[in-house]
DNA sequence: TAATAATTTGACTAATAGTCAATAATAATG
DNA sequence: CATTATTATTGACTATTAGTCAAATTATTA
């Protein structure tokens, strides 16, 4: 039936308004101050159209998250799709990943909250199983290269190391320097001038440790790294203002 | 005069009692539902009272974890005089983290949330300088090992590296995979059987990385992680049957 | 002991989550 | 096209909790 399209296509479109919504007041206000009044006010639905959609606020931020972990993983996708060794598609991802968050800065605001499980467990189940999903996904990603980096040989694995363990260090890392970097932390006092230009370090600390080849000392990363955002990011890279 | 002193007593008395309650009760029923009237129930403190300590739920959080992460510290600093190489100091102080972890668990519970800033601010500025000040603290006992091993020749870092990043990476790693840990996630379902295991070798892959002496390699560290549970943590391992 | 000062209380207001009966809009039927 | 049935939308309402503050209580001083 025609009308029922047409209302579906309403629905998702609301879905996307609120959505779009809450992102904008929660870089705004914040986690405490975002509350549904504010929300129906803004998208000029009441209330019980709000909660139509979502139970709680604790869901919308869960739907944002699920779009963001999807969004991330076409970044992740694309830097491993980058034409070079497994560990320059490595590199590329870390890239990738780090221009997703310049470009999409809320996405942490709402991720930390959400890794507190009193917060996360208010969404319904579906919604919960849905960005576990999205989230398994983007790891598989880092894993596969990984994966294929042993079986061509560049790196030789511990018989106690597994690859999901190495992506998992990979991914500790970044991520928790990110939420470092997220939080009003003050890095600087810290000693650390520029955290992004530490992770890209750690990480490659990392992959020689388990001696990933070519070692970060046998390459030109400062090309290798160029030549990543002209090909596969130059629109974000632009965006951002990263070279 | 006495009866101040007593006072004073008294006052810090509640103020610990009031913190204690909000720990237990936040583990119990998480940030959303910990609520002021409940902790007055059951200090059997009025809400005034409560009120007369902390201008608010988020503040009570934020000097609980001034305290953890004054507890933290006096585990990272017997890790640090763990007597052995910088290197092996560093593998104290990990051990040293976990062990802190392991026997207080509703720390992350409550720091991920504060990490947060929209919840973080809710608390007054004193308090909030308070914690910043811990944080920082621990960071530069880590930072001061890594100082030492460069002194004494056990590692040379590129000179595009400060020892402040190196530590930033290993906390970042660490707290990174705790973060994941005490979040609902499914570790087990990306493939990471033994978390704390892939901590252990990232943080070493990535000393190795650094170049760092002694390599993983070079020595046995199952017998080394032994005798720092041994000779630092007696009681802690014990406690948290940790072998 | 009376006067004064400090502390503690809980009733009160304000803000917001979440519900649901009433209303409005849309679709189906004759 | 008019009428009925269905579906979507509304916002007033209740419940919960944060945070305040005048009154009551307790302690200290003269």
């Amino acid at each position: 039936m025609a009308t029922s399209e047409r209302k579906k296509r309403e629905y998702a479109q609301r879905q996307t308004l609120i959505i779009d919504t809450a992102r904008k007041l929660l870089l705004d206000v914040g986690y405490i101050d975002l509350n549904m009044d504010r929300i129906a006010e803004i998208t000029e639905y009441s209330k019980g159209t709000i909660y139509q959609h979502f139970s709680c606020k604790e869901e919308i931020l869960v739907e944002m998250l699920i779009q963001s972990a999807k969004k991330c993983g076409t970044f992740l996708g694309r830097g491993s799709r980058f034409q070079g060794t497994p560990r320059e598609r490595m590199a590329a991802m870390a890239l990738g990943y780090d221009l997703f968050i310049r470009l999409n800065p809320d996405h942490f605001k709402s991720k930390l909250l959400l890794q507190n499980e009193s917060i996360r467990r208010k969404a319904s189940p579906v919604f919960q199983k849905n960005l576990e999903k999205a989230e398994q996904d983007n790891m598989g990603i880092v894993s596969e290269v990984l994966r294929e980096a042993v079986e061509q040989g560049h790196v030789q694995l511990r018989k106690d190391v597994t690859t999901e363990e190495v992506s998992f260090g990979l991914w500790t890392g970044a991520f928790g320097a990110y939420v470092l970097m997220f939080s009003e932390m003050n890095l600087q006092a810290l000693g650390i001038s520029d955290p992004r230009k530490a992770v890209w370090n750690n990480i490659h600390a990392l992959l020689d440790g388990f001696g990933w080849h070519p070692l970060f000392q046998d390459l030109n990363w400062d090309q290798t790294k160029s030549r990543i955002l002209k090909e596969v990011f130059p629109h974000e890279a632009k965006l951002a203002q990263v070279s």
